[in-house]
DNA sequence: AGCACGCCGACT
DNA sequence: GTCGGCGTGCTC
């Protein structure tokens, strides 16, 4: 009956669907499908036409004939996703225990038809079948001066309303065409400055490394990003296109203007402010090779090129590069598998290396290239670690010590300007003795407890390890033990008291909701309106300002308490993020750590700017205490309105997953722990319950099979289920 | 996700 | 007797 068979991905969102469907091509269509195309399907007993996408075309079919039914229409002129791309659904599907159609739609663009201008013409055979109105004969008599004209200027220039036009669409008098909306603005061209030598030699090895990804690390102010646009311009020679991505808070005009000086209407950007129309433009721009750079945060990975050259992905550190819905991807992890895919290259930057990245660099997987000068010879601040609990004992009990108000105060009267970090996180309860700085912390996995008020206990976030609230600190026996949280906006009362004179502006989530907060706040800072700016570690990318003399890090622990395992990792990029904001200018700044802890170790090698100190002992750590890049870890979380039911559900699972795994866990190469509650319960009205396994690499896809039958087998009624691989962050 | 099939209660 | 409730399970 059919010659040519096709399999599809359905694009509906269930769990029950998730698999690859036959069907049959009419002879009709034979010389139309193509593998990546998307064709209107008939789907189930009813007469609905849902939407799938080809991904493979053979010309037999093992699934009954009698059952098989046929394409009706095939809906794109040429694909919409490549072959590799293709290879990237599957992949992804795999890596992140995800649906087909969730990896499918990473690769679609979010909207087709309302991107077009809709034109019209003039269907000459039709014209005299009607009679017509005076407004209907307005239309067509311009229409036959004109060959065609876009809806939107007929209705303006002919003062006639949509209505008319559509009804003439409706009987056939008009016909529409078409075709796609999109602009250039002619931009001046920057020359490319020369490399220095550390820039050059990273560049060239890139170039000709038969690597294929690479490790850039650089200090702040190494000049990475002419490193970057280097590559992207060689690889442009030769006509391949190239992807740059940004974490998407570091996606502002400043960055865009840079890269549009260079390359011109070559870039295509996006980013999540651009409506979904703007989004399908700059996508179509991509897929007709009109633009060969793409620039935008994690999601532009998936940008439609074709050639790839390089893949760049600057501040490779960055937990926006792990998608926060599903599937939860790893941008690093799916650049790389890209790279051998499309045959290009990828480098990651960073002055501050992820653990997981610089192991794979020890391991030999990817290529270390380093860049140890700054390329104007700024000099680097002078750091300071300031004991909190000292403050203390001096009578100070603000959250602003002595030395840094004396500080703040002489950028003040010479006109520089302070800036002051503080973790919003740091509402999040962890336990701290204020006298000692100790805090207190899981035995079994060695991250900080959490303080619940219901039931007044402390709770361990990976194992679920419970702990009695102690009003004495188990080390120093003061009673000074307490909740630790402050807020920006308490901050901002505090200082706005302590001077009140200042000019003082804060910047934290609730300010860069407003959709211009970003953009004012930055200007009036670069203009020197502001005096001291408060925020969380959004400000710790892109200002880059001369003035700025004096920086505080009001809770350095703030973070490294937080009850993840990477905490100190994020600590130690915080810090080092933070310094790079001090004395960009012939000022030299200075940058003041404020913490309970001063012995501490973390904020110790980040003052002392020793990375390499860090890595050596925090993977150390990692090992010991069996936590990634050592061991895989993953988060099963269950998501529900209702608490009673997603409690019931999480330990039903778990008993399910407990039985699958009891020979993995004989033979000791997996640990499943209680289901426990996320550290942040609820959200949005949503209960939320964790569900920890360590497994090893030995294991892991075995143990994915198991995780694929209990939770992605079927939708869990009223249940949402997010699968987290080795992506749990802060 | 839809949609049909099917096995139960309250209705012209 | 039958209309319709939505629980269950299948869809190339």
């Amino acid at each position: 009956m059919y010659n040519t068979f096709v399999k599809v991905i359905l694009n509906n969102n269930s769990k029950s669907t998730d698999q690859l469907y036959s069907y049959g091509v009419p002879q009709r269509l034979e010389n139309l499908v193509e593998e990546g195309k998307r064709v209107s399907i008939n789907f189930g007993r009813g007469k609905n036409i849902i939407e799938g996408l080809i991904v493979s075309i053979t010309s037999t079919c093992h699934y009954p004939m009698e059952k098989i039914k046929p394409i009706i229409e095939i809906i794109d002129p040429s694909p919409v996703v490549s072959k590799e791309m293709i290879k990237m659904i599957f992949w992804i599907r795999e890596r992140y225990i995800c649906k087909y159609s969730d990896a499918m739609r990473l690769m679609l663009p979010s909207n087709t038809a309302s991107a077009y201008i809709k034109h019209v013409y003039l269907n000459k055979e039709t014209e005299y079948n009607i009679k017509k109105t005076p407004q209907q004969l307005k239309v067509i008599e311009y229409l036959k001066e004109h060959s065609s004209e876009s809806i939107k200027e007929l209705t303006k220039k002919l003062n006639v309303s949509n209505a008319v036009v559509n009804n003439l669409i409706k009987r056939d008098v008009l016909k529409e065409k078409f075709l796609l909306d999109y602009s250039s603005n002619p931009v001046k061209l920057t020359e490319a400055p020369l490399l220095n030598q550390e820039q050059k030699k990273a560049y060239e090895r890139i170039i000709n490394s038969d690597k294929r990804a690479f490790l850039l690390h650089g200090v702040t102010g190494s000049g990475k990003t002419e490193v970057y646009m280097s590559l992207i311009e060689e690889y442009l020679k030769i006509n391949k296109q190239s992807i740059m991505l940004v974490p998407e808070i570091s996606l502002t005009a400043q960055t865009i203007d840079r890269f549009e000086k260079r390359f011109g209407n070559k870039i295509a950007v996006f980013h999540s402010r651009l409506s979904k129309k703007e989004k399908f433009v700059q996508w179509k721009r991509v897929y007709k090779r009109e633009a060969s750079i793409v620039i935008g945060a994690r999601s532009a990975i998936f940008a439609p090129i074709r050639e790839l050259g390089v893949i760049v992905i600057d501040e490779e550190h960055e937990d926006s590069y792990i998608s926060s819905t599903s599937p939860k991807y790893n941008t690093i992890e799916v650049a790389i598998k890209m790279a051998y895919i499309l045959d290009g290259k990828v480098v990651l930057g960073s002055a501050t290396p992820s653990l997981n990245t610089y192991h794979m660099a020890m391991d030999g997987k990817i290529e270390l290239l380093e860049m140890k000068k700054r390329v104007k010879d700024a000099q680097m601040p002078i750091m300071k670690i300031i004991d909190m609990s000292a403050e203390l004992d001096k009578g100070n009990n603000t959250i602003i010590s002595e030395e840094l108000y004396n500080s703040i105060k002489i950028s003040l009267s010479k006109k520089e300007q302070s800036i002051l970090f503080l973790n919003k996180r740091g509402y999040s309860g962890f336990v701290t003795c204020k006298k000692c700085g100790h805090t207190i912390r899981c035995q079994r996995c060695d991250v900080s407890m959490t303080y619940h008020i219901a039931g007044n206990i402390l709770k361990c976030h990976y194992c679920g390890r419970t702990g009695r609230v102690s009003y004495k600190c188990p080390k120093c026996d003061s009673d000074k033990i307490e909740q630790f949280s402050a807020g920006t906006q308490y901050v901002e009362k505090l200082v706005k008291q302590i001077f009140p004179r200042a000019n003082v502006e804060r910047m934290d989530f609730d300010s860069m909701m407003d959709k211009d907060g970003y953009e004012n706040i930055y200007n009036n800072f670069k203009a020197g309106k502001i005096d001291i700016l408060i925020g969380t570690q959004m400000l710790a990318k892109g200002f880059d300002f001369p003035d700025v003399t004096t920086v505080g890090v009001l809770s350095a622990d703030a973070i490294l308490n937080l009850p993840f395992y990477n905490a100190s990792e994020k600590t130690f990029q915080l810090i080092t993020q933070v310094s790079g904001r001090a004395g960009r200018g012939h000022k030299r700044g200075r940058v003041f750590i404020q913490t309970y802890e001063p012995e501490n170790f973390i904020i110790n090698t980040a003052r002392d700017n020793n990375y390499d100190l860090f890595l050596q002992e925090e993977l150390k750590l990692r090992k010991e205490f069996a936590f990634p890049p050592f061991i895989n870890i993953i988060n099963i979380c269950l998501i529900s309105r209702n608490e009673e039911l997603v409690i019931k559900t999480a330990n039903e699972k778990y008993l399910e997953v407990k039985d699958a795994v009891k020979e993995m866990i004989k033979e000791r190469s997996l640990l499943l722990y209680r289901p426990v509650p996320h550290h942040i319960y609820k959200v949005n009205d949503e209960y939320r319950i964790n569900l920890f396994v360590k497994v090893s690499n030995y294991s892991l896809a075995n143990f994915k099979k198991i995780l694929r039958t209990v939770y992605m087998d079927k939708d869990i009624e009223n249940i949402k289920v997010s699968i987290n691989i080795n992506t749990d962050t802060i």
